[in-house]
DNA sequence: GTTATTAGGTTAAACGTTTAACCTCTTTTC
DNA sequence: GAAAAGAGGTTAAACGTTTAACCTAATAAC
């Protein structure tokens, strides 16, 4: 069996107290018994049962991050993010990836709050977050990342300036001449989308051209799927001379359908993606990305994290914008 | 405060033993009570504090994966693997990337022992495993993933066959008619990387060539990394004509530095490369590659740590195979 | 030379579950 | 109709820490 913190007290002739007080440094000890405590503890490899701790501490250390999936490129950046700053902070970190899966998410909020973490990051799959309320009420810390929906009171988030970026990436293709601008969209309802399509649609309208539906298809975040929602656009709205494709997967699986269609990019039809991957300046053309900061959205969202779990009212939101690196698939 | 045990059982006007036998349906219940006590659980939603369950059951039905490195496609997918299995199985996982800091593995192996988590999947930083027995000789269950090293015993690991795949890929290189091959490698000295470079001699002496010390180079697994190894290499061996290279963004890394150095692919150079990416299809030329399932790796490294957990005599050794997937890079 | 203060410990209650052992009725068995 | 078995509960002891309250001897204060 494991040792227990009552051996490590027999063996150096001293109360539990007096070795949970070397251990934590929460009183004064005598040099000599701290190093008689010390030297029973290194000897036997001591650590203390966490559960044990959590349970009278009623503080776990560890924090959860919550996605709705996870084979995604801006995600595992992420994720790398949060993971770091969370062992830089002294946390640990639990991860769960719903699947786009509602209740399967709620369930999960549900039995981390049961002490199991002090704190959970989510990036949610709907917009329906009704729910959470009920936890951030009862005082439980939950930030909101990437994703977000107003419904959600007294809850920080992080996100990228989705707005901004739709609104930039469409106004760059606008002043290249493009006027039938194209968009294949991963998941459809959420705020990303929802926010860069607001964006596009003042773009164009700044520009006096109206917003078509037509222009609009889903990709399904996917490669495949974004081949076919290319290949239906150009097909049904054969005007469209540019597209702005709304993650990187879908980037590479558009291009790829429009080399397969033999149309020349940017020349029949230009391209801006939204993240950037590591074989973006490889492709040719060289394709024009918004580039996020996913990993620097996950060290800050883990701040505010921390920040919440202090300082319970505090509720900060932060927008970080985007840049849009420009290549050539765009045109220029 | 959060709601406990004893509030609801004094609610549905019984002992904390039936709320318990009921919720955990260890006893016969009756219908009413059965009823009443689901009643108020609901109108709570109350959940039983995780804390308190683990430290009574000595099992936490949560798993660890410990990577040294996250940012990384191979590791990205392993731990989708992981989590997607772990999900399945009723386990919640705890991630950790150890950054490959040799210090830090020990120290967090040896915090998450405590009671944290059931068992480890490891992807070690390096070969130096023999603190791991500590563990293993304990009882504690590992599973080494990726990497591992004969040192450890009684551990069960998933791999996959690094030595074939890398004769695999040196013999296609051979019978193209490369004589000189680069290799540009990650890490040093970790089974990975050993176990390829093995098959690299092995199909290089099967042709009667002798090893040349100078055909390696390390490209620390980054784009920037490869892209000056690939610059040595080519330039200190003026006669090398094709690379083989360890992991993909190296890959992408020394393809962008020979575009920078005028040099043609496959015709100049020829490359084949580790581990697939989204794009390498639509790369000019089209990059051959050797694919490995790194998902598939953590499914099955899931499934047998929890073999190893409720058997712990149980010893698996699993290692996969993987596929050369030819396109156009290799001069095909 | 009494009284406070401090240094260095110990005792014991609590954290919220699980589960063996026990109890009390009913029902079954022969 | 007495004994055995079963159904449906309860009691209380763990699990391994933390921490407030308490204790004692030594030192400081005046």
């Amino acid at each position: 069996m494991k040792i227990t913190m009552k051996e490590i007290a027999k063996e150096a002739n001293v109360s539990v107290a007096t070795v949970s007080h070397v251990i934590n440094g929460t009183k004064q000890i005598s040099k000599e018994t701290h190093s008689r405590v010390m030297g029973v503890v290194r000897k036997y490899n001591y650590m203390p049962n966490q559960a044990a701790k959590t349970l009278k501490r009623q503080k776990t250390m560890t924090a959860a991050l919550v996605v709705s999936s996870l084979p995604d490129t801006f995600v595992s950046e992420l994720t790398y993010g949060v993971e770091e700053r969370a062992r830089e902070m002294g946390y640990h970190l639990m991860l769960v990836n719903t699947n786009e899966n509602v209740p399967y998410e709620k369930e999960t909020i549900n039995v981390l709050h049961s002490n199991m973490v002090d704190g959970i990051i989510l990036s949610p799959t709907s917009s329906d977050l009704e729910y959470l309320n009920e936890f951030t009420e009862a005082g439980f810390p939950i930030v909101l990342v990437n994703r977000y929906h107003p419904v959600v009171k007294n809850t920080p988030r992080v996100t990228g300036d989705n707005y901004q970026t739709g609104y930039d990436a469409t106004l760059h293709l606008l002043e290249h001449g493009h006027r039938d601008i194209g968009i294949i969209y991963g998941v459809p309802d959420v705020s990303t989308t929802n926010d860069r399509i607001r964006g596009y649609r003042d773009a164009l309208e700044a520009y006096g051209i109206p917003f078509n539906e037509d222009y609009l298809e889903l990709g399904a975040a996917t490669k495949k799927g974004a081949a076919t929602a290319a290949e239906k656009l150009l097909t049904r709205s054969r005007k469209i001379s540019a597209l702005f494709i709304l993650n990187d997967l879908m980037t590479i699986g558009t291009i790829s359908k429009l080399k397969e269609m033999n149309l020349l990019i940017p020349d029949d039809v230009a391209i801006i993606g939204f993240g950037d991957f590591p074989s973006a300046e490889i492709i040719d053309p060289p394709v024009t990305n918004i580039i996020q900061p996913p990993e620097q959205i996950g060290r800050i969202a883990f701040d505010i994290l921390l920040d919440k779990i202090e300082n319970p009212e505090s509720v900060k939101h932060v927008e970080l914008p985007a840049n849009l690196v420009i290549r050539k698939s765009c045109g220029c």
